[in-house]
DNA sequence: GTCTCCTTTTA
DNA sequence: AAAAGGAGA
């Protein structure tokens, strides 16, 4: 007999509640990752997972229950993993994505059928999407409300330690990670990604640590500004499981009650925190968010498609330096400044006209923290089409987006190179520059640095014709 | 029905 | 100062 522990987002030890249920049951553990080879993958989203596997791998190996590998579908898979090894339950964590949920509910009738027990727990969220509801009984659809309502469960129930020792099984195949080649070889275009990222448990919990210590203090303020190092960067972390929010809502809420100066950073952090949850809560109670605009008059909208402006928006090509940083930023280091993707997510939408959807497939490409709820929802958000009652005028103007929250243009130098001698006046709207400023700084507009692809003016009327042609009534 | 409120906005 | 429209109590 023995307990096989299905490891998919929870690729960590501590507080990972179906790890700790097979430990519980005092039967050997056979902790298993299944590489499922329908699901589509970006490449950072690889190369981060080859990290995070190896670590994992490496603590539970330390611990007696080494990590097996395999690749196929989890439905194949595991039952034949359940019949090498005499198991008698199998033990996972929840996910909340569409896909996830119709694999998992098969899977669970199945083995169930076949007298396994099979068993999910919630380790991934403060709360669970049907926990969470309004007085009248349905889900929300505004996040205030919904972030009093989850605020209100705190306390949340306290984080596991991870196991000490675990009783394994010997002599179950697995494959080589290494062969899964989830890094990229040829050419090798990680470099950025290794610099800016250490995937991992133990780096995951540093990392928390340290913006704890140094950086939540001044969150409110400092988060917002792309040039400085002021958000906690847990993003990828917590999308695969290396840490958990109930970790995070622990420790954080522990710092404010030992350092009141810090409470309303952590707040502020919370609530961010809250947002992660909300996007998981939306996508379980609308999956077809996942692939359609929630409101259904956008539908309709008039989508101009462009594979040339497509292609120089994902290349930072835009001229518009704001843009063209956070897209660069996102290509060298897998990451993009929160406040720079609220920025080229608009400008995608609303000044090019380009279907959100093709935005979210970029990022997904092209992000290490890519997750479906967040992203998705995210995107609706900006294109206006999701739960929200958007301002039609939520368009973001590049250019005193930029000023604002880059007033010195120190984020723009580090992504574009090209403008780096610019005068700061002209950092964010180079093509204003008088040419004397321009020669001067060694740039010349449609050769070094593109001139804007689109006028601002004229694609913020056009996008409300847009938005206002698909109105209802 | 009434009242309040709404991450990120714009000009 | 203005902005659409609706959620939530």
């Amino acid at each position: 007999m023995s307990v096989i522990v299905w490891f998919r987002q929870d690729l960590r030890l501590a507080d990972n509640l179906a790890l700790a249920a097979a430990v519980e049951t005092g039967e050997p553990i056979l902790p298993v990752y299944i590489l499922d080879k329908e699901a589509m993958l970006g490449g950072a989203s690889r190369w981060w997972l080859h990290g995070s596997l190896e670590a994992l791998g490496g603590e539970l190996e330390k611990r007696g229950a080494p990590l097996v590998l395999r690749r196929g579908l989890a439905a194949d898979i595991l039952p034949s993993l359940v019949a090498e090894t005499k198991a008698s339950a199998v033990f996972w964590n929840r996910c909340y994505e569409p896909t996830a949920i119709a694999r998992d509910t098969t899977l669970k009738a199945s083995l169930a059928a076949s007298g396994i027990a099979a068993k999910s727990f919630n380790a991934g969220l403060l709360a669970e999407p049907c926990e969470v509801q309004t007085g009248g009984g349905g889900p929300y659809k505004v996040f205030t409300p919904f972030w009093r309502s989850l605020a209100a469960r705190a306390p949340f129930a306290a984080p596991l330690r991870a196991p000490k020792n675990l009783r394994g099984l010997a002599g179950i195949a697995s494959d080589d990670l290494s062969r899964w080649n989830l890094r990229p070889a040829k050419p090798d275009w990680a470099g950025g990604l290794r610099t800016a990222w250490r995937p991992g448990e133990k780096h995951a919990a540093a990392r928390l640590s340290y913006f704890l210590d140094e950086l939540v203090v001044g969150y409110a303020t400092m988060r917002d500004l792309p040039a400085v190092e002021g958000t906690s960067r847990l993003s990828p972390h917590l999308h695969f499981g290396e840490i958990s929010p109930r970790q995070v809502w622990a420790a954080a809420d522990a710092v404010s009650r030992t350092t009141p100066e810090a409470s309303s950073g952590v707040m502020s952090f919370l609530r961010e925190v809250g947002w992660r949850e909300f996007t998981h809560h939306l996508i379980y109670h609308w999956p077809e968010m996942v692939d359609h605009a929630w409101k259904p008059e956008f539908e309709d909208f008039p989508w101009a498609h462009d594979d040339a402006l497509l292609s120089a928006w994902q290349r930072g090509r835009t001229g518009y330096p704001i843009v063209d940083a956070g897209m660069r930023e996102l290509w060298s280091t897998g990451y993009m400044h929160n406040r720079v993707r609220m920025i080229s997510a608009s400008f995608l939408v609303k000044d090019l006209l380009i279907q959100w959807r093709h935005g979210a497939e970029w990022f997904e490409d092209t992000l290490v923290d890519a997750d479906i709820a967040n992203n998705r929802a995210g995107w609706q958000w900006v294109a206006g089409s999701g739960v929200d009652a958007a301002p039609y005028f939520r368009i973001f103007n590049p250019v005193t987006q930029g000023e604002k929250f880059d007033a010195d243009g120190q984020y723009i130098r580090r992504y574009v190179p090209e403008l780096v001698r610019l005068d700061n006046r002209y950092i964010h709207r180079p093509w204003e520059a008088p040419s004397a400023m321009l020669a001067v700084a060694g740039i010349e507009l449609g050769a070094t640095y593109p001139k804007p692809i689109v006028e601002h003016a004229r694609a913020r009327a056009r996008a409300l014709a847009a938005l206002a042609s698909i109105k209802k009534g």
